[in-house]
This record gives C-alpha cells, sequence and structure tokens, in this order.
DNA sequence: GGCTTGACCAATG
DNA sequence: CCATTGGCCAAGC
C-alpha cells in the first residue's frame, strides 16, 4: 500500500478517533475546550458524545494526548464510574497549567476557552 | 445482528 | 438551578 503522507501522525485513515486525536492534541497549555467543541472542529458536530466515549478510550491508550484538557459544556469536569476519585488528577492538571477553578470545581471558558477568542 | 451503555449537548418545563 | 427528553454514533455482549 502507498503512503504517500510523510507524517507519522497522519499515515492512518481519517478515522473519528484519529480526527479527536488531531484536535486535543493542538490544544495549548493553559487552554481547555469543551466535548462539543472538539466534536465541531473535528467534522463531527452534533456526535459530542463519541468524542467523550473515544477520547476516554484513548486516555488510557494514548498518555501523550492532553484529555484533562477537554471538559464538557458547562466549564466542569467531568467523571466517570471509572475515573471517579481520578477527577481531581485532572483539575491539578490544569491548574498546574494555570488554570483557575471555582469553589464547584468550574472553571472560566471565556478565559480558557479554546479555540480563541472563545464565543 | 439487535439491545444496552456511555467522560455529551441543546432545548424545554 | 435541576429534571426530563431527543439525538447522534461506537463498542460490548
Amino acid at each position: 500500500m502507498a503512503c504517500a503522507t510523510s507524517d507519522p501522525e497522519f499515515t492512518m485513515n481519517d478515522t473519528t478517533y484519529d480526527r479527536i486525536y488531531t484536535i486535543v492534541r493542538q490544544i495549548p497549555i493553559g487552554h481547555v475546550t469543551t466535548y462539543g467543541r472538539v466534536a465541531t472542529l473535528a467534522g463531527l458536530d452534533g456526535k459530542a458524545r463519541l468524542v467523550g466515549y473515544a477520547l476516554f478510550k484513548v486516555a488510557t491508550d494514548s498518555p501523550e494526548i492532553p484529555w484533562q484538557r477537554v471538559i464538557n459544556a458547562k466549564g466542569e469536569i467531568s467523571h466517570s464510574s471509572l475515573r471517579e476519585g481520578s477527577d481531581y488528577l485532572q483539575r491539578a492538571l490544569l491548574e498546574a497549567e494555570g488554570i483557575q477553578f471555582d469553589d464547584r470545581g468550574k472553571l472560566d471558558l471565556k478565559r480558557y476557552g479554546w479555540p480563541t477568542p472563545w464565543a
């Protein structure tokens, strides 16, 4: 099979997941985005559910992906039964990037939202 | 191949 | 603000 692409990251087929990985990797430090936003940027507008599901799978398989910078539309960190207890870890990682959280564990999307400027 | 579950979102009441 | 509903797609059984 002929692979004309020189980039090892784009040698894979443009599957749903590969697009999500690419978007998440482009999130700069100190900024965050929502699942819906990633879905839209990945061409999966309205399918935010896929982002969450796919991202979770790659999170454990691809530590190079800053999945911690992806949160829900409420500007809060989502948590699942499996990740319950690790929610603090995600928050700690974001705080380490200079992101401040509210008492309720929320952050200001207007300030940390990406891509900027936030709508 | 059909049913259930899932890190979601937007709209409605 | 919280609860409920509909939608969308993929993976597991």
